[in-house]
DNA sequence: TATGAAATTCCCTAAAC
DNA sequence: GTTTAGGGAATTTCATA
């Protein structure tokens, strides 16, 4: 549906790679690894920036914050309907405990990452994302012990010959 | 299990919640923001990537990428061995295809969001990851079809008196 | 102990090549 | 693509409450 309007070449993977690790490095230091100056980083990054591939976030450690509670949630929806799912959609975007919303192929419509203080936090949230409108037909709630990895790395190109 | 050896005072909890919606703001921005100079801005996040509390990531946007296949996994394990969870959690870390993973209360162990290339590319992971060591009951795999939102906030505090 | 303002250093950015 | 030059931001220093 969104084809790629941005050519990337093997540089532009490397940095990319780089970046999702760490977004911290200096222009130079990205370009020593990837054998270009700091100019044409800045260059290329720029071009990220402008066609929205790329944005800066800082990530805290969930474990180091002490009241956090975090729930995986099922969502199965009434019926199929665009308009349910729309609204769905902008719920869940706006919704500042949502911290990743999939929609899933199967039973179930979507897979809810929730990030709240407490567990009577949660069933207030989900029963305000979930049950207000009606769309809902019902859901499912996972209580996560444990955040085992967290990360947004996301494979810029097809696996193949490991480069050094 | 792991208390937080971080006093945060409501400044921090602003600027934490500022950056982790955009970690490019400039320190002058952000000390305008909470009200505070920008050294003591720079001084504070310095105190928190000395405790590993801030890390900056880039994000990108998977749709802009073309050919990234994500998958949602639910995970059984075969026994509650601490030594199997252990080898579990450690191969989980250590693989770049893994986005994020959780360990659930219930019946299933873990989720696990996967990043891959293709659905041929996701099997060969999932073979590898889940079923090589034999620790693995079960799997269930379900297709992501859309990023509906992708982000890591989490709440520094619990929630009430909003303030403007 | 943590602040704000000034001084310094370093990096990002935009030229020109 | 690189090198260069300039402005701006991050970091350090310092006086202070």
């Amino acid at each position: 549906m969104a084809a790629t309007p941005l050519q990337l070449d093997d540089f532009d993977h490397r940095l990319l790679e780089l970046l999702q690790r760490d977004a911290d490095a200096t222009l130079t230091a990205l370009g020593d690894a990837v054998g270009l100056s700091a100019s044409a980083v800045q260059r290329r990054i720029a071009r990220y920036r402008k066609h929205h591939l790329l944005r800066q976030v800082a990530v805290l450690d969930p474990a180091l914050l002490g009241n956090v509670t975090l729930v995986a949630a099922l969502v199965m929806m009434e019926r199929e309907s665009a308009k349910q799912h729309a609204a769905f959609y902008a719920r869940m975007r706006a919704a500042p405990e949502v911290q990743q919303c999939y929609a899933l192929a199967g039973d179930w419509d979507y897979l809810v990452i929730l990030a709240t203080t407490s567990v009577a936090h949660y069933r207030e949230v989900a029963e305000k994302l979930f049950l207000d409108e009606g769309y809902v037909r019902r859901y499912d709630t996972r209580l996560i012990f444990e955040t085992v990895k967290l990360g947004m790395q996301v494979p810029t190109r097809a696996p193949g010959r490991r480069r050094k």
